[in-house]
DNA sequence: CGACAGAATGACAATGTTGTCATTTCTGGC
DNA sequence: GCCAGAAATGACAACATTGTCATTCTGTCG
């Protein structure tokens, strides 16, 4: 392959003005870099990128640790393509930063020791930071590489690493903000494990978001716990479900830890001869288009921002603000995601009036 | 961060050695290999790739162009995940390899100046050979690249250049056989557009399978160009379905172009009050397993192996025989998928003792 | 016309590694 | 104790580029 000298002699200069040529430099007569661009037509010349990272120590390359693509592949009924909808908002943001982006997907995010060697591995490649995109909002312990920047995307390891969250709270809010407006007084919340971060912060957001909107804790009952991908746990969920609509006064909606429930949920409700929404309301969380596509009942549910939060986290590691220096980047950031208005929540019309009368 | 000379004078060696210790070199005695890792942890030494890359113009990376992770997010609805399937055999081959996988997803991988662009920058950075996935089974015309070894996958130039390809002619035989073997001697073939790869291969091949059966071209036909994306399209293709089943002598099964029309076909099919299996059989084409996941009654289809054709892409791009040289591979490989039975074809059992009797 | 500023260009070092080949250090047999 | 041959180690060039600084060209103004 051609190299700044093939190219500097065929158009009779020396190297360095091919150099400043190719890096766009100014000061290059018009009719010089003319004709050094034709040479290089004429030779297919192109850069080593080798070379120039040795001179300049700026690869340009941003890697990325996830395991979207093998997940999805792996283990579709799981993943949620919450990882793809990520690495496509890297993606997005290092194009706009004219950036490569190296992804490494090796399947095992939670595997301490493959992380270190993929770190190494960039390190190696003189990256300039490298974005760790979790599944699941979760906490992780990472072994945190020396003199390169890192940024979470979706966990958070609690040690100050700078990382990029779901709002969670501000989201589960919105859905019960949402229901509020609409005129429902008795809302349920029929959500995930406490094991998982999402449905602690969820949970505890609902219960907040429902005092705050001054319904009583018996007007909001909360069951919590529940995996919609285990037939035994789907089994406890009937069970509960049932007994929650034998109450005296059962409630006229129910916020779902996620849309997997929220579907398996509206199910079981119809079978218990319970329309949605006409006779219960429901709010899902997580937006998951995947799966809401494949809905009759176009489901009303709240966003999990991952793609913003994939930009967000290129942000954040592009444009770290050197250490202790001024207004700080906040080490967490959280981006909320919206609510999505679609048709699985009924309007209480009396309620509507007295409350919406001007 | 600390270079070969750093780690050398640590442990008291030429820099020489310490390349030998980090290639793992032999002829280097164990205490001397000892020492020099004892240093280069202390050091946190990593290998410079750029350095690396000048000497030994060896990259160990291989470039992808893919849309596969764009197109899953900007629309799920079309998007098979086809793409992602692909890349994920791609990682696999490439980790068996030792070789690390840059991927390029600028969501336009039909554009030819931004593929040339991509190809150019790969060039740079010296990749040892570049994939390019399609999305669908497709002829494209790229800009090929001078030096730098190319495989298309999915899709093919006409120009020789390698090529993977899903053997969809071998899968709807597959199909065919099996109705068959079920007993099945009315078969109706509702497939996709003629300007589809994909639709003409499979259409030709069920003519041909039925004949080889022994079965008369009234009682196989053929009804092509639905697009069971379009609203329109599927309007047109109830319309098919019905007259269909008016003849006297209606189809006992239908292969269907792909599941998702699979999918929309058994809806239509219900609704007409034929019930599937019992009624009519049904195979699908794809197994898309996002798709499947979905479907109450489980679709037989026929494997599109996405990830097998990924890793047999790098399998040629990597043993690529040098050119003009012994037993070439074949410019282009097919990949066969399997028939995966699930539950939609019923077995003609009369039919059946007669074909299977010893 | 000469001097001068600024634009355009070039010479050369430096970057971190590995390949080549030379040199030193062992090892075992006499 | 010596020597041949092998094993271990080292010196140095080469790789392709950019940064630094020097040099040459070009036009303008007095």
């Amino acid at each position: 392959m051609a190299t700044v000298f093939d190219v500097a002699k065929l158009a009779g200069v020396s190297i360095k003005t091919v150099s400043r040529v190719v890096n766009d430099e100014p000061s290059v007569k018009p009719a010089t870099r003319d004709r050094v661009q034709q040479a290089i037509e004429k030779l297919d010349y192109r850069p080593h990128s080798g070379a120039r990272l040795m001179r300049s120590s700026k690869s340009g390359i941003v890697g990325m640790i996830s395991d979207a693509v093998s997940s999805a592949v792996e283990d579709p009924l799981n993943a949620g393509l919450s990882g793809i909808h990520i690495v496509r908002g890297v993606q997005e943001a290092c194009r706009e930063a004219g950036k490569i982006l190296m992804i490494a997907d090796e399947g095992a995010v939670d595997d301490r020791a493959g992380v270190a060697k993929l770190l190494r591995t960039f390190e190696s490649h003189r990256v300039e930071g490298v974005i760790y995109a979790a599944p699941f909002h979760s906490q992780v312990a990472l072994p945190l590489p020396k003199g390169l920047p890192l940024v979470l995307a979706n966990c958070f390891d609690g040690l100050g690493t700078p990382c990029v969250l779901p709002d969670d709270a501000g989201g589960q809010a919105l859905a019960v903000e949402h229901l509020v407006a609409a005129g429902h007084r008795k809302i349920a919340y029929v959500g995930l494990g406490e094991e998982l971060v999402a449905g602690r912060l969820r949970r505890d957001a609902f219960r907040r978001a429902c005092r705050d909107a001054g319904l009583s804790e018996t007007a909001t009952p909360v069951l919590i716990g529940f995996d919609a991908t285990s037939e035994a746990s789907l089994a406890e969920l009937r069970k509960s479900l049932t007994r929650l609509f034998k109450r005296t006064s059962p409630p006229t909606a129910i916020c779902f830890g996620n849309d997997l429930m929220a579907m398996r949920g509206i199910e079981m409700l119809e079978r218990m001869g319970l329309g949605v929404p006409s006779d219960v309301s429901v709010v899902g969380y997580d937006n998951d288009e995947n799966l809401v596509r494949y809905l009759k009942r176009p489901l009303t549910t709240v966003t999990l921002p991952y793609r913003e939060m994939g930009r967000v986290a290129v942000g954040a590691l592009l444009h770290h603000p050197a250490p202790g220096n001024g207004r700080a980047s906040a080490a967490s950031q959280l981006v909320r995601g919206g609510l999505v208005e679609r048709s699985s929540v009924r309007s209480l019309a009396s309620e509507r009036v007295s409350k919406q009368a001007t």
